[in-house]
DNA sequence: TCAAAAGTGTTAAGTTTACACCCATGA
DNA sequence: TCATGGGTGTAAACTTAACACTTTTGA
């Protein structure tokens, strides 16, 4: 494979898409927008980048989180390269999907009207893009995997939340329900979780007790499993 | 985004790299070649092969394996796309990573010669091309995962198979050893693995009981699963 | 005073781990 | 006859799952 070599195969476009996750009336959701422009003008779709020249694949989808939700510094995890010939029946593009994990109420509201963008409850979702209903339930079983073993579930909640917050997001994740006294227990040893002495009084009138992740003690916890 | 819209865009080059699992020795190994040439020539590096026009990714990989090994109706999963800018000094490439499980004695060993092609154990690598050993390092812990989840790890066996041959398969895929009688007691539940009356007596003058996997009672176990 | 969500322990079932000796055979 | 790998069962430790009532307080 000589220098040469390189210049004489074909090239490709490839795009991000990603998949928003956040958490919102005890659902998991996804971030979709309305494409206002063609081709497939009105569909439903993922957050797209193009990769430019000099721009790692990583940074392309950071940047098109942060042009979609004005967000930075989020969770995000690649899930893999989709590459049929005809995924786009517009054009040969491959794409990388990434997804990321955001607090909805982080969210720049504002950017939604602008950008035609909307959460929606990822068990029922619109009529998708191209092959993008396959990258979403792609997206959904790595991170119900990823979450299992990492607490990132976290980063859709506020910094602080109580015990059914947290509950019921692991419930939206998982698509299951979960025993209440079983799971308090499971958090309780879970000792990076930590309960403050605050009392969130919105959700019922006796208040509940807020919870914080300690990213501290989370990695001491993790050296010690190794 | 317009259909004009795509004329704009960067386009690149991709390859994909395979990572190609068997067990021999009571080693997982990775089959490697020695580029013979530029850019860095005599490197070993992973099997790779362009994508072309009109083809996917997964064919890609496909064809990259059968040009390396001779094999076709292997076992292949996509990792994930390694995209930084510098990865490849010599040019943009992005690279997408397959693994590949395969029964090295399926393998055409005349391919070998011919492409400067060998088995290495994982865990004594030499020096590799660009970031390819983080690419086996990936593969690896992706198909770990895989492995516990589904009986795939058989495809580096033969067909007929002692169970001290399947412990020993795990045990390096692992990394760590399985207590004897344990493991035996997993595997009989499995009742998929079905016992043959056939005995192998290669191994021991005793001879051991030879095992088979059988596809359509591993069907109808997942399905009872779900 | 009562509706609504928060909080609290125990037991049974199931799973995982640890562990040591006899068996069959060919050299 | 003996060295070599093959084959076998049980008990303890641990983990997971099932289950129902009391507490607090604002409306």
């Amino acid at each position: 494979m000589e220098q040469q070599y390189y210049n004489e195969q074909k090239k490709f476009l490839i795009v991000t898409d990603c998949v928003i996750f956040g958490f919102q009336q005890d659902e998991l959701n996804v971030l979709l927008v309305k494409r206002d422009l063609e081709p497939a003008k009105g569909t439903w779709s993922l957050p797209t980048a193009f990769v430019e020249e000099n721009e790692s694949l990583d940074n392309t989808a950071k940047r098109a989180l942060a042009a979609q939700t004005g967000l930075e510094d989020i969770y995000m995890e690649q899930v893999k390269c989709f590459g049929d010939v005809d995924r786009d029946p517009y054009a040969r593009v491959l794409s990388v999907v990434y997804y990321a994990l955001v607090n909805v109420k982080d969210y720049d509201e504002t950017l939604s009207q602008r950008n035609n963008a909307e959460w929606m409850p990822v068990n029922s979702l619109p009529e998708l893009l191209f092959d993008q209903k396959e990258m979403i339930d792609t997206a959904i079983t790595r991170m119900r995997y990823r979450t299992m073993a990492k607490p990132i579930g976290l980063k859709m909640l506020p910094p602080l939340f109580t015990m059914t917050q947290l509950r019921k997001l692991v419930e939206a994740i998982n698509g299951k329900p979960r025993d209440k006294r079983n799971f308090r227990k499971v958090v309780d040893e879970a000792f990076y979780i930590e309960k403050t002495d605050l009392i969130d009084k919105t959700t019922s009138k006796r208040g509940a007790a807020l919870y914080r992740f300690n990213p501290k003690l989370y990695e001491q916890y993790r050296k010690n499993k190794l």
